[in-house]
RNA sequence: GGAUCGGUAGUUCAGUUGGUUAGAAUGCCGCCCUGUCACGGCGGAGGUCGCGGGUUCGAGUCCCGUCCGGUCCGCCA
């Protein structure tokens, strides 16, 4: 038996019993004749006390960081006790210990406070793993998993498996593909998620189904997304949007009372998407702070100001008690919005100092009277700034509503120990690309439009202001999750292929089992989709959803511990009958 | 595809207008130490300054290219 207890178990309840105990050497701490060592598995450290008797073969065979040892003997009371871990009572007083495997140094520190930078920790993932900051993050993610799958069993939701080697569909982000050895030059494709599964599942009568699963996204990456990431997806029959909404929502208060404790009582605020657009500027709104955006467009026009009157959008915010902003805080705020990510070409204050007096960067064109008429507008009151930025509509709007999350940020008003959540509802049906001058579906194309809007999808000119049950859940800015209610009929589902360019013949062969499968016997159903791992990463109050999973790959899509992806063997091409390209 | 920041000892970093032998902390190795828990004391080893080219009497430092990593924009139904 290599172990009778863990190294975080051992209280002063166990004084006076022999144990064995095995687990990787944190410190040692060496004083002439005695020896401490720091015992650490996954439950805790303890201390053992290696004495006299056993200093030839501690000389003989030191040990160093991160030795695998076995060790047995006496739980002892400490007479200098630690105050800082659980087992700090007690020690063990070692009558035997074994090497079970020894250690080279570790290249950084296993320690909170590690000294390794974050490419040698990915690169040594599973020496990192062995920290207390990231075991903590694994066990919330194992925590929320649990408690995700406890409330669904516990309303009647079923976990079916779907298929991971599915077939490329032509919407959404790029396809991972597998190549077929047995069908020669096709192809498999990774599931962006298992959309069309659980609609089928639906309509083979699982009337609550969920899954915790991977799906696969081939595009670029960033700190809150990875090529595969995980969801709890989810779909119901016979269920209106309220239904859903109302079914999810108890379950991310349940979440958050088993993870966090937090009772969230009141229901969670609802917002159109286009208040959502018009107030925030973005689709997913941060309202741990008000500072709404506020339309300037019309109230700027025919001072003589050119940027206002050539401006599509005008828009202010009032960032509170900032008016003592220096110039120096200022210029720095306009070189932020300049930054080619921001890309604004300049930004223009109000200061509304405590006094009640205005003071402006646009003094020359728009007397107090105007100024006043701004402040009034932004709601602002004496000791606010007020921050506008004008141009084109779309890159305005983002840009403010960048800018607004920055204010927010350096206000302190985005703690991340309060969390605010809300529904964003009303979603537009479609979405049109310049790019590609045609109407892309802007959820998926299995979302029902409000059915008082389906008359418009004959007309082209209407796409845009068709709204679909489509929803989304945000919290504090971020979208944990997602869904619609579906379409269930066949011509319905017909009509938005049709109006997403795609020919009938088209539809039917990439979405024929799914036409198919309407004709018979279709109940009406809707879903949605939690992001998991930044559902993870909120609740543990990071940014980057690395911290959640245990192999995560780097910004290029790289396993930097495996260092995949790599190249195949000429064997494993010839068998795929694949042959390479070099990349110009 | 683009922007931006970084790459110097095992590790985290400093390194001035280009100028002597590239430093600190920590880790590592050796010796000492019976109550530490960030143990302590003394001593020691440890460098392809990411890589390639250029400017210069002289490059860690300046220029060009390239590779790697972080963050972001585009992209992500």
């Amino acid at each position: 038996m290599y172990r009778t207890h863990t190294c975080g178990e051992l209280r002063m309840e166990h004084v006076g019993q022999a144990v064995t105990l095995s687990g990787w050497v944190q410190t040692v701490r060496k004083f002439g004749s005695i020896t401490f060592v720091d015992l650490r598995d996954r439950y805790g450290i303890t201390q053992l006390l290696i004495g006299e008797t056993l200093n030839d073969q501690l000389d003989a065979n030191p040990l160093g960081r991160e030795f695998v040892i076995q060790a047995k003997g006496t739980v002892t009371e400490r007479s200098n006790k630690n105050k800082n871990i659980p087992t700090g009572d007690v020690e063990i007083t070692i009558s035997e210990f074994t090497i079970l495997n020894a250690s080279k140094t570790p290249p950084f520190t296993i320690a909170d406070d590690t000294d390794g930078g974050d490419e040698l920790r990915m690169k040594y993932r599973y020496l990192d793993l062995r920290r207390n900051a990231v075991k903590e993050n694994l066990i919330l993610r194992y925590k929320v998993n649990r408690a995700a799958r406890n409330f669904l069993d516990s309303k009647g939701f079923m976990d079916i498996e779907t298929p991971f080697l599915i077939k490329s569909t032509p919407e959404g982000a790029r396809d991972f593909v597998v190549p077929s050895r047995m069908n020669p030059n096709e192809f498999y494709a990774l599931p962006q998620s298992p959309q069309t599964f659980k609609q089928l599942l639906m309509m083979s009568g699982y009337d609550r189904y969920y899954q915790i699963v991977k799906c696969f996204r081939d595009e670029d990456l960033r700190a809150d997304r990875q090529p595969e990431f995980t969801q709890i997806d989810c779909e119901m029959s016979f269920v209106d949007q309220e239904d859903i909404l109302q079914n999810f929502e108890a379950m991310t208060k349940f979440i958050f009372k088993e993870i966090k404790g937090i009772d969230m009582t009141d229901a969670f605020p609802r917002m159109t998407w286009d208040d959502a657009m018009k107030y925030y500027g973005n689709d997913k709104p941060d309202i741990r702070f008000e500072m709404k955006l506020v339309d300037l467009t019309e109230s700027g026009r025919g001072k003589g100001f050119k940027v206002f009157d050539d401006a599509e959008l005008v828009v202010a915010i009032a960032a509170k008690g900032c008016s003592e902003y220096t110039r120096k805080q200022l210029d720095e705020l306009t070189d932020w919005v300049k930054r080619p990510q921001i890309g604004m070409t300049g930004l223009i204050h109000i200061k509304y100092n405590t006094d009640g007096t205005l003071k402006s960067s646009v003094d020359k064109f728009f007397d107090e009277a105007a100024l006043k008429g701004f402040a009034e507008q932004c709601n602002a009151q004496p000791g606010d700034l007020i921050l506008i930025l004008a141009g084109r509509e779309e890159r305005t709007r983002k840009a403010m509503s960048e800018l607004r999350l920055e204010m927010g940020e350096r206000l302190g008003l985005r703690d991340k120990n309060v969390f605010a959540p809300l529904w964003v509802i009303d979603f537009p049906l479609f979405e049109y690309s310049e790019d590609d001058d045609r109407w892309f579906a802007r959820h998926h194309p299995f979302t029902s439009p409000k059915p008082e809007h389906i008359a418009l999808m004959d007309d082209v000119s209407q796409y845009g202001k068709i709204k679909a049950n489509a929803y989304d859940i945000v919290l504090n800015g971020t979208e944990i999750g997602g869904g619609s209610i579906r379409i269930f009929q066949r011509d319905l589902q017909e009509k938005m292929f049709a109006a997403l360019g795609m020919s009938q013949e088209e539809a039917h062969h990439k979405f024929g089992f799914l036409l198919g499968a309407f004709e018979y016997g279709a109940p009406p159903h809707g879903g949605i989709a939690f992001g998991f791992d930044r559902l993870c990463s909120l609740l543990g109050g990071s940014e980057s959803i690395r911290d959640f999973i245990a192999f995560p790959k780097n910004n290029s899509g790289r396993d930097v511990m495996l260092d995949a992806p790599a190249e195949i063997d000429q064997t494993q091409l010839d068998e795929l009958f694949i042959s390479l390209v070099k990349p110009a």
